[in-house]
DNA sequence: TTTATTAACTTGTATAGACAAGTATGTACA
DNA sequence: TGTACATACTTGTCTATACAAGTTAATAAA
């Protein structure tokens, strides 16, 4: 049984997605909402305050609570994978397998896929190389649950994505780039020095039935770069 | 007089940006906090909350609240300035502007913008400050043909973009995003370690008549991050 | 008619309590 | 020794109420 105040938010949901709450309508007060499901205002305005937050209503004290214009934004970067790209530039790709295994979540880990801790994930770790320079330190994390033959999957020869694509349509994707500086391990895969400038790129992908992976993609700074390119 | 709730969060982030709270300890938990704030515990809760929606705090039902590991994140997707970002978070904002004059464009500088080597363009130089931390050097060149006033902007009070933006409306972007070591300059201006990384962000921007600007923005490694959102 | 006031709504803040549920640490028992 | 249980602590959900503050519309006064 959900709290009520998720039932609630699924409620007014229900009547946005259904096309019966168009942006721009009003939604029913706290009161009035506290009324309707039996439950005090406190309880019916969390559901609003949560929807307000994902910035799916608009508040404004004294007036009231409307649907706002939450039109997501149109894909602009894609996701390719490395090979893709290095074989485009009409260089020659290659990889290393360090490891590829079931294993025990840490904390941390388990987080990043939205597990409980102590569960069994799949783990991959690739060197990609172009034209015999490594160039990527993949390490992936997966969600069994989701993708039950990923740990059988050649990675000579085919790509993570290309798999989890097939297996599970990718609904929606996040990323974090940072600069940080190698550690040891990181800087002898990627032959390059210790605490040079690293370009890492955490992606997290999802399908409809949730987390699919999290990948965390290593680059030395002075051999990889990341563009885009936007149209209004 | 702001609400109490506040109070207790900017307690508790004075408390994080001061250092007596580093990533991974544990906040009073919200009883102690009610007690030593003299406010209920569904107040105090409150604080919390927006806390953890913020990204600043994690919370484990019968673990307890910890202050988490929050380097702020920016869209890659959208062209914001970093000022809105810095006060979207509820932080302050300031800058030093450290040229603001009209050059001679040398071989690159002209090949960035599509003109002819020698022409004379417009240079701003602007470090951006987060609560008083630099978390942004900026080095802007403008195509004074396409935007005339640029050097009588005063850009303590308006950013590039929403002046370009008016003037002739922005129709697309090129991003390249590199992790980079710090420069002595560089690492000067920013209040970082020299031959730290350095996250950079060359962006360019087209109106209909051409290209607008090509800014080079350099960014703490430690104290700024990228993220971005995609739907399929 | 125009202006000021009032009333009735809205959201915003805050209280004091209750019970549920997850986590850790002891203590007693096997 | 090791296992089970009780306890104390944490966050999670929810109630019923109160007053503050912003907005709108009806009402009364000029």
């Amino acid at each position: 049984m959900q709290p009520r105040f998720v039932q609630i938010k699924s409620a007014i949901l229900d009547d946005i997605e259904s096309g019966k709450m168009k942006p721009g309508d009003k939604v029913a007060s706290e009161n009035q909402l506290a009324e309707t499901h039996s439950v005090s205002r406190m309880t019916a305005r969390r559901a609003l305050t949560e929807l307000v937050d994902e910035g799916i209503l608009l508040r404004s004290q004294g007036l009231g609570t409307f649907v706002s214009d939450h039109r997501p934004m149109s894909s602009m970067l894609t996701i390719r994978s490395i090979q893709e790209e290095i074989l485009q530039r009409g260089h020659t790709y290659s990889n290393r397998i360090l490891q590829q295994a079931e294993i025990i979540a840490d904390d941390t880990q388990a987080a990043w896929l939205a597990l409980p801790p102590g569960a069994s994930l799949y783990q991959t770790q690739i060197i990609h190389l172009e034209n015999q320079l490594p160039v990527q330190l993949e390490n992936r994390l997966v969600n069994p649950a989701l993708a039950p033959d990923y740990l059988q999957q050649n990675f000579q020869h085919t790509t993570a994505n290309a798999y989890l694509s097939r297996i599970a349509p990718l609904t929606e994707a996040d990323h974090v780039v940072e600069a940080i500086a190698a550690e040891p391990e990181v800087a002898a895969h990627l032959s390059m020095a210790v605490n040079a400038p690293c370009l890492k790129v955490s992606r997290r992908t999802y399908s409809a039935k949730g987390i699919v992976s999290y990948a965390q993609l290593l680059h030395p700074g002075d051999r990889y770069r990341l563009g885009g390119h936007l149209d209004f």
